[in-house]
DNA sequence: ACATCTTGTGCACACGATTGCATGCCAGGT
DNA sequence: ACCTGGCATGCAATCGTGTGCACAAGATGT
C-alpha cells in the first residue's frame, strides 16, 4: 500500500451554516459514479465528457436539485458574473428606465445587476464604485456627477461605461442630442419662433454642457436665437423656480434640461395663468412616461433609455469576453405632443 | 530539521485572470510580518488580535489598497451579503421608491441589492427568485403577483419577505390602508358625496382585493355606497380606458386603484370635457412623485414606500442575524389636493 | 506488431478568506 | 519552582468549483 501523508488529518468538519439546498457538485459526482472534476466539465466543457455521461450527470443534477455555488465559481474563476449600475436618483423616471434596460440584457444573459443610488451626491460615487467593484466584474456609470479625477480613479478600479456623459479613454454609451434638437430647431422656426430660452440644469452636469451646446450649434443655422436661462436644480421645484427667470424674458419658446423640470415650469405657469402652449412653448428633454401623461402633453426630445441600459451591458459583456467593441450613439429624436404652438406674443407677465 | 511531507509538490500556479487589484490577505500578512490568520482576524475579529499588530496590519492593508475578496467571504461563510428585490415593473414610479428605500438601508449595512424586474409577468417570478436565490440570501417580493403555490415555494427556497402583498406563513410589509381610506370617506361625505366609484386594478392582485375590502369595510360606516366599476390593466391606459365605465355609471366620485391609473382616466376625462373636480371627484392611491406635479394635483392616499424598502431590508437583516422581529404594518394618509371638491351633478355625458 | 494520436476520466491543487485547535509566552497564585 | 490560565498567534483544514496534467483505453496509421 503507497503510503500517503495527507489525508491523515482527522476531519473535523465544523457545523456550519449552510445554503438551504446543500447539494454541491461532490453529490452529483458521486450519484452518478464520476468524479466531481467530471462533473464540473460536464457542465463548463460540454466537448470535453462523453455525451452519455454527460447526460447522466446533467439529469441526476436536475433530480437532485443542484445549483452551483456562484460564490465558489466566482472565486476560482474571477468572475462575478454580476454588473453594478449607479445612477444619481432613482427617483427620476429617467433612470429607472436605464435600469430596466439594462436588468433585462443582463438577465437573458445570466448576469445580475447590482443597483446603486448615489442620492445626487457627486462626492459619495468615487466610493459607492469602490464598493460595487468588490461584487461586480464591470459597473455602467448613468449621468455620473464625478469629477473628472474621480472618474479617472473609478475607471482604473474596474471596466466602467459611461451613460450619459463622456470622458477621456472611457467608454460611453452617448445620446446624439443633434437630431432632436435639429428637430426641435425646425419645429419651432415653422411655428414662428425668432427667440427660445434654455433652462439649465445643474451647472457643472455633463449632459447640460452637451445639451446647451448642441443648442448652439444647431439653433442659429435655423434662424433661431437662444437665450440660456441660467442653471436650475434638476428637479420639479427648479422647473418652478425657473418660471420667474423665463417670464421675464423675451422669448417666445424655451427648452428645458429635462422632463421634470419642464413639468415644474409649466405647472407653475399655468398657475400664473399663463396659456399654454398659446403663450409659450415648452420643450423637454427625455420623454420620460409622464409626458405623455401630462394635459397639455409635453413635446420633448426622446432619449432612447432602455435602448442605452442594454447598450451599456453589451458593452460591458463583450468587453468582458475580450471582444473589443465600441458603445453605441444613440438616436434621439423629437417628440410631438402639445406644448408648442405657433408663436404669440404674450400679454406681460 | 523536522520533515515536512507537504510543500512537496510543485506549484504550478497557473497564469489566471485576476482581479485588478492583486492585493490579497497573504500580501498583507506578510508585508505585516503575521500569518494570514492574524490578518482575517484583524478585521472580523478585533479583540482577538493584540492592539498594536492589529494597527499595524490595518494600516499596512490600507497602504497596499488590500480589498477583501466577497466570493471568498462568501464561500466560506456562507453569506453572500447581498439581497435580491423583485418588482413587477420599474417604470411605475411606485416601485423605484420602495427600491430607493431598501437600497439606502441595504448600503448603509454593507449590503448589496440585487434588482429583477418581473415585466408583469407573474408566471417568470418564481425562476426568478430560484436565480436570485443564488446569489442573495434574502429576498424582498414587492407587489408579487405570484400564484400562492408558487410563493410558497419560493418562501422554501429562500428566507423572504413580501411587500404590499400577505401570504400565510411568510412575513410582509403592509400597508395599513384603513387609516387612508377612512380620511378619504370622511373628506368624501364632507364634500356631499353619497355614491363613489371604485375603478379596480388586475383582477387577482391581492392589493387590488386589499383596497376594495378597505373601501367596503369603511365607506358604508360614513354613509357612502361603494360602487365597483370593474378591473383595469394598472396603467395610464389602463386608466383612460375606464373612463367610459366612470362615465357611465352615477357616481360623484371615484377611488382609483394607483395614481398612474387615476392620472389616465383624468386625462381622458378632461379630454371629454369633463370639469375636474367640479364635476367628478377623483382619489388616487400612492401618492408617486407625480400626484402632486400634475394640474390639477391628484389628492390620493400615500403609502410610505421608501419606508416599505427599508423596513423590509431591516427586517430580513433582523431574520438572518438569528434576531427574530415582526415586519412593520405602516400606515398610510390622504394628501388632500385639488381634484376633490364638493359633490356637483354632472350634466349627462 | 508497434508507434502515435485521440478521447474520456481522475488526481490534486488552486482560488482567498475564516476558524477550531494547538502552542508558546507571560503573569499571577500557591 | 510549578501549575494554571489567559492572551496572541500560527497551523492547517475547509468552503465548492475549475482546470492542468497524467494516464488508460481504444482508434488509427504504417
Amino acid at each position: 500500500m503507497t503510503q500517503s501523508p495527507r489525508q491523515a488529518a482527522p476531519r473535523a468538519q465544523a457545523q456550519r451554516r449552510r445554503e438551504p439546498s446543500g447539494v454541491t457538485l461532490r453529490h452529483v459526482a458521486a450519484a452518478a459514479g464520476v468524479s466531481v472534476a467530471t462533473a464540473s466539465r460536464a457542465f463548463s466543457r460540454p466537448e470535453k465528457v462523453d455525451p452519455s455521461t454527460r447526460a447522466r450527470i446533467l439529469r441526476l443534477a436536475d433530480d437532485l436539485r443542484y445549483v452551483p455555488n456562484r460564490a465558489a465559481q466566482a472565486l476560482i474563476t474571477g468572475r462575478t458574473m454580476a454588473l453594478g449600475l449607479m445612477v444619481p436618483d432613482l427617483t427620476n423616471p429617467f433612470f429607472p428606465g436605464v435600469i430596466k434596460g439594462a436588468q433585462a440584457r443582463a438577465r437573458d444573459r445570466g448576469l445580475s445587476l447590482l443597483i446603486a443610488d448615489t442620492d445626487e451626491d457627486p462626492g459619495a460615487e468615487l466610493a459607492l464604485v469602490g464598493q460595487l467593484a468588490q461584487r461586480t466584474d464591470a459597473i455602467v456609470l448613468c449621468s455620473s456627477r464625478m469629477p473628472d479625477d474621480d472618474l479617472d480613479r473609478a475607471a482604473r478600479l474596474c471596466p466602467v461605461v459611461l451613460v450619459n456623459r463622456e470622458h477621456p479613454g472611457v467608454p460611453a454609451v452617448t445620446f446624439d442630442s443633434d437630431a432632436g434638437v435639429r428637430e426641435a430647431a425646425v419645429h419651432l422656426r415653422a411655428l414662428g419662433h425668432r427667440r427660445v430660452g434654455y433652462v439649465g440644469g445643474p451647472a457643472h452636469s455633463f449632459s447640460d454642457a452637451a445639451r446647451a451646446a448642441c443648442l448652439h450649434a444647431e439653433f442659429p443655422a435655423h434662424g433661431l436665437e437662444v437665450v440660456l436661462l441660467g442653471n436650475h436644480d434638476p428637479s420639479f421645484e427648479g422647473g418652478r423656480r425657473a418660471a420667474d427667470v423665463v417670464l421675464s424674458s423675451d422669448v417666445t419658446a424655451v427648452m428645458v434640461h429635462n422632463d421634470v423640470m419642464a413639468l415644474g415650469l409649466i405647472g407653475r405657469l399655468l398657475d400664473y395663468g399663463l396659456d399654454i402652449p398659446r403663450e409659450l412653448s415648452v420643450i423637454g428633454w427625455d420623454d420620460i412616461e409622464f409626458a405623455g401623461m401630462f394635459t397639455p402633453g409635453l413635446t420633448t426630445v426622446r432619449m432612447p433609455r432602455e435602448e442605452a441600459g442594454r447598450a451599456a451591458v453589451a458593452y460591458l459583456e463583450a468587453a468582458l469576453g475580450g471582444r473589443p467593441s465600441e458603445p453605441p450613439r444613440l438616436e434621439t429624436r423629437l417628440v410631438f405632443r402639445q406644448t408648442t404652438a405657433r408663436e404669440h406674443q404674450r400679454r406681460p407677465g
